[in-house]
DNA sequence: TCTTTGTATTACCGGTCGGTAACTTATCGA
DNA sequence: TCGATAAGTTACCGACCGGTAATACAAAGA
């Protein structure tokens, strides 16, 4: 926020020595946060309801501008969704980098990526990914956000895998526990309130050991 | 299918004795053969392609009709979805007062309730309940949608406690492990192929077990 | 045989929505 | 100060869709 008036008090005082590439970075950056607000506001619209019953009237209205401003940021409605998407997936694999980064056992890692995942799914753009129909989507574009998604669900089993691999894991079906799990979690998305009673990190805390709960070699 | 020859054929031998509301019983079936016909291509349509993005003349095309001959037999397109709503709702309750007719414990029941609940994920009717949006719904039909859902809800629930009191059950949060349950359910609906490697029944087996795994006080 | 009833058709309407063209305005660099 | 660029605006278009007459037609009942 202040960040960007700082930068130009200093350029300012910099005189001519300041670099000409400021103005645009300020700029640029006026515009993603702009083109951030756009997608806030019709991913919370889309959950409101539905993609194909938000028009992109609604979305414009209450950003206080008209529709056709909004292909400035967008080249159509499509591109929008496929970004709230985009960002949900984000989200989702900054925790899974987060949980390659040490190393643990398959267990541990399984762990933690359901709770990083149950907060996702706390999020807009994380509940976004399973309340949302993919079939609004063409079909390159629903493509390419099924990439994305096969891409979360691979670690989840690889987890389970190696988990299985490293003995802390007891042998079972991969694919039928995955989803199991999996669907647990996102079913969190669908019925999960801010103001509920449990937090997201208490959903996650939970739901970490209760769907392990029969998986888990040693019992902690 | 021959049962309406049969009672045709007899009422023809039976002449002048037969029943003068044959005609109108044989008539009323026809209808209800062809609106049940609607409702199938309808739902198959729908899961296909989402609700918004199915028209009415699609509908119509794959039955060799014209779009206002659907309205012979339904309102509106609401009513449509409404009605598939209710017979994915009608084949869980069938299965849940199957359930209830016989004596058990909460264990069992909430098993033999997985497993019903499985096979119904992987019917079109049953995933209507899952991969429709309720969105598209106007806010009573919404409403009336999801009374219904509250219903099957609550016997999981049922189940779940009345388990814990019985003693064939752990103590454990009521709400977070029906949500685990039937979100590990649902998801069902949305991975299961016909032509897929597990049969629904052994979906349902398996997931009757492993869900209740951590839950159950006897191991058996 | 005449009439009625239900089922289907063709033609059409009103409204909405995504997207575009043309124009205005403000800001920044030179 | 002037021109270029970006970001808005108003006005509009074409397409589609749910739903509704108005009508044709076949079958059943009297």
């Amino acid at each position: 926020m202040s960040g960007d008036a700082d930068k130009r008090a200093a350029a300012a005082e910099m005189k001519l020595a300041a670099s000409p590439w400021k103005p645009f970075e300020a700029r640029r950056r006026e515009r993603d946060v702009k083109r951030g607000a756009v997608l806030r506001v019709a991913v919370s619209l889309f959950l409101e309801q539905g993609y194909d019953r938000t028009s992109l009237n609604e979305v414009a209205e209450r950003l206080n501008i008209t529709k056709p401003a909004l292909y400035n940021y967008f080249r159509s409605k499509e591109e929008i969704l496929v970004e709230c998407y985009r960002l949900g997936q984000e989200k989702a694999m900054a925790g899974i980098e987060r949980i390659l980064a040490k190393p643990d056992t398959g267990l541990v890692r399984l762990r933690a990526l359901i709770r990083h995942y149950c907060e996702v799914m706390t999020l807009d753009f994380g509940q976004c990914l399973v309340r949302v129909d993919d079939h609004v989507l063409s079909a390159p574009a629903r493509d390419q956000v099924r990439e994305g998604k096969r891409l979360i669900d691979r670690y989840f089993r690889d987890f389970l895998t190696s988990g299985m691999e490293d003995g802390s894991i007891k042998p079972c079906d991969v694919r039928l526990t995955v989803f199991a799990i999996t669907g647990a979690i996102n079913w969190v998305g669908h019925w999960y309130r801010a103001d509920g009673e449990m937090t997201a990190r208490e959903i996650g805390d939970t739901y970490a050991m209760q769907l392990t709960g029969s998986l888990a070699v040693e019992e902690t």
